[in-house]
DNA sequence: AAGATATTTCCAAAATCATCGAAATATCGA
DNA sequence: TCGATATTTCGATGATTTTGGAAATATCTT
């Protein structure tokens, strides 16, 4: 994963509504949920609802899928992956770290 | 953990720069890096560079130890590992997900 | 106490973000 | 095709973020 992407990721989510928002998406599993449904969770006006989500399906983090007149929002839960990933790999790859101190007293 | 501590830590992160600062402390382990080490890595003014790790200081996700003139910074695991946990949790509590069904059928 | 080094704080400018009403678009069903 | 429902785009405004030079602060050494 290439860090500017992790970053506009990590900022994407580091919106207290945008959370709430993702996380309703975790929560609501593989069903997904509408941007209705969403927008009577988070009780935000329309628009401001639609920002959001633009900016976290830009960021890969969130799929639709319109059905009829509906759009279905779900979380991609590769992307979440990848980024925890990103955030977990290269630990202490320049120095000491007490995990890999355990490791290398074995 | 607190949705709004956890957004304040991904908005924290989700600055190409201050990825980079953060990943530069990953990588540096328990031995931490300086701040005047981080600003030749990073190679920002050190004004710049102080904003900087105030915010990710803030956020607690990056510890500062004074060793006579120099600052030392450090990541902490600690703080990454319960926001990568929040990320994770609660995972289709709403809804199914693949891994529940996997749980379910077996 | 003075000088040197490391870092922060002050201040201000430019850029970006968040918000939301109104108007526009998309799709369905009759 | 018309009306209804769902959602986005437009457009504008206030708030926040990012940036960095200059000055201030902290600590060590002599």
């Amino acid at each position: 994963m290439k860090l500017e992407l992790a970053a506009s990721q990590l900022e994407s989510l580091g919106n207290p509504t945008r959370l709430r928002l993702y996380r309703a998406l975790v929560r609501a599993g593989v069903d997904g949920l509408p941007v209705g449904g969403l927008q009577q969770k988070l009780n935000i006006p329309a628009s401001t609802l639609s920002h959001h989500c633009r900016k976290l399906i830009d960021a890969g983090l969130v799929t639709q899928e319109r059905i009829g007149t509906t759009l279905i929002c779900r979380a991609n839960y590769k992307a979440m992956t990848s980024l925890v990933g990103y955030l977990a790999d290269e630990c202490c790859a320049d120095g000491a770290c007490e995990e890999r101190r355990e490791t290398a007293e074995a």
